[in-house]
DNA sequence: TGCAAGAAGATTGTATCCAATTGACGAAAA
DNA sequence: TTTTCGTCAATTGGATACAATCTTCTTGCA
């Protein structure tokens, strides 16, 4: 974190986390190692590096001697998941109720402008904002490794709605995001917290929602999978 | 998780791990690829993804062309991990208020038990038990995402502990573990948490009292660091 | 004697090579 | 026609070799 690290595994990590987020490469897409290897230019062993990373962290799983592929949240981890962000993301707030940099209402507001700014535009990087805005609550708590674990599940999430809502547009409302800084400017930590609950509850709830149409390829998957092994 | 994993870099990681907790290994010391390597019998391939683990965890930090080292967290940082721990102990208490499987006291008690039975025996393998205790509460909400953050910190809070520290036994009083269990069982969430925020609390401030008598030796190779640089 | 420049040694960064395992296709037998 | 077995292609697991970079020791000069 701290370090430059290693210039080139951590640039093909960057790529590919940011191409799942994205949703370039979806849930259970193959993640071949010359592949992808090819594709960047560099050798295996970088690219294996990254992908351990990147299953360190919860977005691919491998297989022994089959390989890796992007994860496929299932419906218990999804809901572990969201259960996760909201303690973290709850905490977030009420530690910004007391403690927030100078600059943190400028970053914020800098950060929904943009976020507005592409509204309905371009699908993919309103994804991307969108989450980044959940970071950026976290890292202005000055809390690096609250930072961290926020920034995981938020890209976790990313990957299940992905799986799980039939339509990410409109995710994350941007007027919600105004609505929580403004709580949190006001010293309001219950009321920022209520709207931060109802704000990941109706994208928990989409992913929930969605459950059913989609349940014959998710079902299959699964069978599919218990029978590999 | 679910897979059984490169049976070599899982077991090369495990034994790293564990002799990190066990402070085996203390903050600052090199960890040389081939050195390792040639230890455990398997090539410096199998030790760079143990030590890439590592790393994700906070538990080694690595220099480009300057090797890993065990890592030797701040105050700022150890502060943070702290806080994040709190957010997660207390959390994990409430949870498991409302749901805990049928066998988690037995599960429990049978583990303070050898805590008990290993009490100011064998240093290394208290400081272990003590802190699996809290993985253990942890793994019995069923959410084995908050169980990974839950182990990931409160095996950093060991590091800390071996470097700030002057005396890591009587760590983790077992009278306050079995006391949270009753709190628990009780359904009184409130008390559990009390007791718990004072755990974690002794805890931190062993830590924080006995900066200043290890001072010398930390500001020695804090300098050392910098000139290095 | 002190400082600086250069060379040697050590250690990591990256690529390539071989081995082992898996999955698929196809042929043969029931 | 279906099932089973065997061979082959594809991919990863792991090791080794080479390149780059950093550290340190040595040597020369002021």
């Amino acid at each position: 974190m701290s370090d430059s690290k290693n210039t080139l595994t951590k640039a093909v990590y960057d790529l590919l986390r940011k191409a799942i987020i994205e949703q370039a490469l979806k849930p259970g897409m193959r993640l071949p190692e010359d592949t992808v290897g090819e594709q960047f230019g560099v050798s295996r062993t970088i690219v294996r590096h990254a992908l351990v990373k990147l299953e360190n962290e919860g977005l691919v799983v491998t297989q022994r001697n089959r390989g890796a592929f992007v994860a496929e949240p299932s419906k218990e981890e999804a809901q572990q998941i969201f259960e996760v962000r909201r303690i973290l993301e709850n905490e977030v707030i009420r530690i910004l109720c007391n403690r927030i940099p100078q600059s943190g209402y400028d970053q914020l507001r800098s950060h929904v402008h943009n976020e507005e700014s592409v509204r309905g535009k371009d699908g993919p990087v309103s994804i991307r904002l969108a989450g980044e805005f959940h970071v950026l609550l976290a890292e202005l708590t000055g809390n690096e490794v609250l930072a961290r674990y926020v920034s995981e599940v938020v890209i976790r999430c990313s990957l299940i709605m992905s799986l799980y809502a039939q339509s990410h547009s409109s995710d994350c409302a941007v007027d919600e995001h105004s609505q929580i800084i403004d709580a949190i400017e006001a010293g309001e930590a219950e009321r920022a917290i209520e709207i931060m609950e109802h704000h990941l509850g109706a994208v928990q709830g989409r992913a929930e929602l969605a459950r059913q149409p989609d349940s014959i390829r998710s079902i299959l998957s699964h069978y599919g999978r218990e029978l590999a092994q």
